[in-house]
DNA sequence: TTGAAAGCGCTAACAC
DNA sequence: GTGTTAGCGCTTTCAA
């Protein structure tokens, strides 16, 4: 690995003017400059970030922290933050935490040493407490919330993508419509529920609470859920489903299998986030599709921005509240119920 | 962010001995490393890794790329190499590199000034030419092969997949077995095309050239491949499909649900990767599943290996070839064909 | 067992 | 326009 030394040796030039021709190509002559340059080709020159960030303390550098990159959702946020940071000439570090606050915290910690100028962060319940390792940093959450002020924050109408739904169920006749939520803790979860509450009550409809079912946001906790719903006695048991997210909707509709329900005809189901998995099955589910792409991107930008204020001196701008519609994208997973109950 | 000074200066001991105290405690004395560790906790003191990577000239860093991250199978790959690096005290920086040369380029630049220790990598058929730009590096190769000699390499048995994917259809009574595979630019398309053929010509089957299309991976290759191969006259068409990747599996499907065929009494298909997707849609698809994440460990595992090696000065290790076996799922795509021509 | 000093590679301040 | 110098935070000689 040649150092900015080796180049300016070359050069014959001393290093402070290697490092400007190619940092500050207007402060340096014309032919030192190309002299310069061409010396750093010749080496395949490539400075070192280390040495770089340590001088001017700043890495240019961002911290992602996700909780499941195997959810295609949150592949997807990641996606669009490392495409628009790379965009603004920054390098994102990819962390995983599997919604575990020890992982989180672990990954904190190692991004702390590697002084990040900013993170986005998909939040956890223990988020909040966690982010006291990296006081100062600024942040950007994304997806959720974990009620800290001051921080930018990119996520979905989930209030109106729940009433969507919930609109969409109502109006092809349901009247006992059963909801499995996610956990509570967690501010999606929370305002799916409430749009979903709130639409079934603005309808004039009678919002069941036995018909809500909590689940830890995997596949399993879905399946159970729905199972028990579904088990219930016909006359009460719901003739349709609206289910918090992508990895519990897989689960409910194999629960739905299991128990020899057809959807659409005898159970409807709308999920809430798109998936391959979600247009390929049989029959296509009825979702509510969210911009996850565009979610990473905003979230990028906004801190891009934010850094760039910080860094001009400029007071810090109030923190942004982004906020993007989510698209109820009907299939063919939901239709009117079997029997209409007598009005 | 305080620094290894304030933790000295708050200790009562010079920048040196608090060094010592934290990283060699041995090296200190017992009241003395009491004491550093009491500042260090206080102050929060999190080492500085530029720093401490400049001057130790090494940063404990690996690079990850991938050419697909929102692909599962990818995307597992990435979580199993994390993970492991995680274990060893390594952090890993994932790329994503759409399988596009330029993209790749850049992320080995971007690389290269973090000064990594080491690389993983889901090569293209540029890599061989881009890996010049970090030479010196030790590579690993994960999932497909460069022809890179001195390189390790984590693969998975990709003729033996094939050949059982192959056999099972044989074994069914089909006679007309067309394969969608990838470009042979990548060796996995190339050694399943090969698997796929060994298997029938050993079993006194014929290879029609003509039932082979090559696709780039994506699912709307595999569509369009499975439309032309399904559209021939039906004493031509095959009776059954075997595709070389998880994308290309959901195109071939949807070209068969397009065209109305039944799967899998029309149409049997096994699909190469294991995913959600191939699990529950209707039918559940047979497929040749990959040990994903175990990949995605043994490359770490093996890279790590590697840089113990080098760095307690011992002879390089011979590079190292690694092979996991798949294992064929069966499922419910595939089944005879619908008229077994006469024998 | 500890401290002083040097230096990793880079860039910014300050000469000239 | 260019060179000299200093120093980012850390660890590692080398002395004491």
């Amino acid at each position: 690995m040649s150092s900015i030394q080796d180049v300016a040796t070359l050069a014959n030039v001393s290093a402070a003017t290697a490092s400007r021709a190619l940092s500050r190509p207007d402060m340096v002559a014309q032919t030192t400059r190309e002299r310069v340059l061409n010396a750093a080709q010749q080496l395949g020159y490539q400075p070192n970030m280390l040495a770089r960030s340590l001088r001017q303390r700043e890495t240019r550098t961002i911290g992602v922290i996700v909780t499941d990159i195997l959810n295609p959702f949150h592949a997807m946020l990641a996606k669009g933050v490392q495409d628009a940071a790379d965009r603004h000439g920054y390098t994102a570090f990819l962390f995983n935490t599997d919604e575990d606050a020890g992982k989180e915290r672990r990954a904190l910690d190692t991004l702390r040493g590697h002084l990040p100028q900013g993170l986005i962060v998909v939040p956890t319940p223990h988020t909040h407490e966690n982010l006291k390792l990296v006081p100062n940093l600024p942040i950007v959450e994304l997806d959720r919330v974990t009620g800290n002020t001051g921080v930018t924050t990119v996520t979905v109408d989930n209030i109106g993508g729940a009433r969507a739904a919930t609109a969409h169920l109502i109006g092809l006749g349901h009247t006992r419509i059963g909801m499995i939520v996610g956990k509570l803790d967690i501010t999606t979860a929370v305002e799916r529920h409430a749009g979903f509450r709130q639409m079934l009550e603005e309808s004039g409809q009678t919002y069941f609470p036995e018909l809500v079912l909590p689940g830890q946001h995997r596949e399993k906790d879905g399946r159970e859920a729905a199972l028990r719903l579904l088990s219930l006695p016909p006359a009460v048991r719901p003739t349709a489903l609206f289910v918090g997210n992508n990895e519990m909707t897989v689960g409910a509709v194999l629960a739905a299998r299991e128990l020899g329900l057809k959807i659409p005809e005898e159970l409807s189901i709308v999920g809430f986030d798109d998936s391959r998995w979600a247009q390929t099955m049989t029959p296509p589910l009825t979702v509510v599709a969210q911009p996850a792409y565009d979610l990473g991107v905003l979230a990028c930008d906004h801190l891009v921005t934010q850094l760039g204020h910080m860094q001009s001196g400029r007071a810090r701008a109030s923190p942004a509240r982004v906020q993007l519609p989510t698209e109820l994208i009907l299939r063919q997973s939901t239709a009117p119920p079997a029997c209409v109950p007598t009005a």
